[in-house]
DNA sequence: CTAAACGTTCAGTAATTATTGAAAGTTAAA
DNA sequence: TTTAACTTTCAATAATTACTGAACGTTTAG
C-alpha cells in the first residue's frame, strides 16, 4: 500500500476534514482512503496504508459500520476481512447527513417536547418557553423535511436540488398546485 | 444570575450538544443562556450563571461573533457590553447551517477542483479521479442549492419545508412549470 | 493624571479525546 | 486439539482541546 500523492494528498485532506464531518482525523482518513480505492482493502493494507495501529483500524471500522459507511466483503479461501464503501458517493453523504441528525437533532427534540409540557411559573419562564416552543417548531420543520428527502428517489432529490432559481417559482404556485392535487 | 432549573437544564443541554453544533460545551451553553434570556446579558452575568472564568467568556463571545450569532448592546451610561442573540432562532439556525457549509464543504471543494484539473497517470488514479469528480458535483449541487435557500425570505423557506409529502408532487411537475417560465 | 471599570490575551494547566500495543477472543485448517 | 491467521478489547499513554487567572490594554469619570 503505496499512495500516490495525489490519492495521499486526498485523503490526507479527508482526515483534516474529518472532525468537522463528524469523526476524528483517522476516521476520515479511512473514509477518503475506502472510497478513493477501487478495491476493498484490509484491515492491515488500511493500517500500512495510514501508518496507524491494527487496533486503531479495528476501532475506527466499527465507528464506521455504526454510520453504515462500510461493507464487509470476503475471499473465497481468504479468512481476511475486506472493507468498501456501502454505496455510492451520494448513498454515504446520505447517510452521513442521516446519523448527523440523529445526533444533532433528534435529542435536542426530545428534551424540548419534554420542556415545553411543563408549565411556565415565572415571567423569564414564559418566554423560555416560547423560545424553546420556536427551537422546537423549527427542527420539527427540519426533521419532517429531511424524512421527505430521504423519500425521494436520488434521481428526484437531484432534480429536485437542480430546481436552483426557479426554486421561489415552485414556491410561489404552491397554492395552486395544491389544489390540483 | 440564578437559573432556573428548567433554564438550567436547557442550557446544560445546550453545553452538552455544542460539539456536535460546531462549537464546543461552554459555546454552546452561552448561545443557550443568551436565547433562552429575554434581555441581553453582560459578560460577568454570563461567567456567574455558567460558572466560568470570565476570560473564557471573552473568548466564547469573541467565536461566538465569528459566527455571527451575537449582536452588542449599549445602555446609554453604562460602560458594559450587553450581548444578545443576532436574531431570531431562525436566522441563527440559518448562521449556524451557512458558516458550517464553510467549513465542511468549502474547503474540500477547493481541494477537489485542483486535483481534479491534473490528468491521471495510472488506473488507480483513473479511478480515484472519478470518485474525485462525483465528490465534486455532489458537493457543487449541495453549494448550489444551500445558495438558493439563503436567498429565500424566511417564509418562502417555511412555506417549502412545509410542502411535505407533496415534495414529489412538485418534482414531478417540474417540467410543466419550466415550461411556463 | 489617576483610579475604577471594564474587555482581551495568553502561558500554564486541566480535561477530554485518540492511539497504541499487548492480551484475549475467534475461526478454521491440519 | 493445536496452531496459525485473523479480529477485538482495553488500560496506559499521547495528543489535542478547553479553561483559568493574572497581566495587560482601553476608556471614562473624577
Amino acid at each position: 500500500m503505496n499512495l500516490s500523492p495525489k490519492i495521499e494528498n486526498f485523503v490526507l485532506h479527508c482526515g483534516e476534514m474529518g472532525s468537522r464531518w463528524g469523526f476524528n482525523r483517522t476516521i476520515g482518513q479511512m473514509v477518503g482512503l475506502l472510497v478513493i480505492n477501487e478495491h476493498p482493502l484490509t484491515a492491515n493494507q488500511i493500517a500500512e496504508a495510514l501508518k496507524i495501529s491494527r487496533g486503531n483500524v479495528s476501532m475506527g471500522i466499527k465507528e464506521l459500520q455504526s454510520w453504515q459507511l462500510v461493507k464487509v466483503h470476503h475471499v473465497p479461501g481468504d479468512r481476511k476481512e475486506y472493507y468498501a464503501p456501502n454505496g455510492t458517493i451520494w448513498d454515504l453523504a446520505n447517510k452521513v447527513f442521516e446519523e448527523r441528525r440523529k445526533r444533532e437533532i433528534d435529542p435536542t427534540l426530545t428534551l424540548l417536547r419534554d420542556q415545553i409540557l411543563d408549565s411556565a411559573n415565572s415571567p423569564e419562564e414564559k418566554y423560555a418557553q416560547e423560545q424553546m416552543q420556536s427551537i422546537h417548531d423549527l427542527l420539527e420543520t427540519v426533521t419532517k423535511w429531511s424524512a421527505e428527502l430521504q423519500r425521494l428517489t436520488p434521481e428526484q432529490l437531484q432534480s429536485l436540488m437542480k430546481l436552483g432559481s426557479s426554486v421561489s417559482k415552485v414556491i410561489d404556485l404552491k397554492d395552486k398546485l395544491l389544489k390540483k392535487s
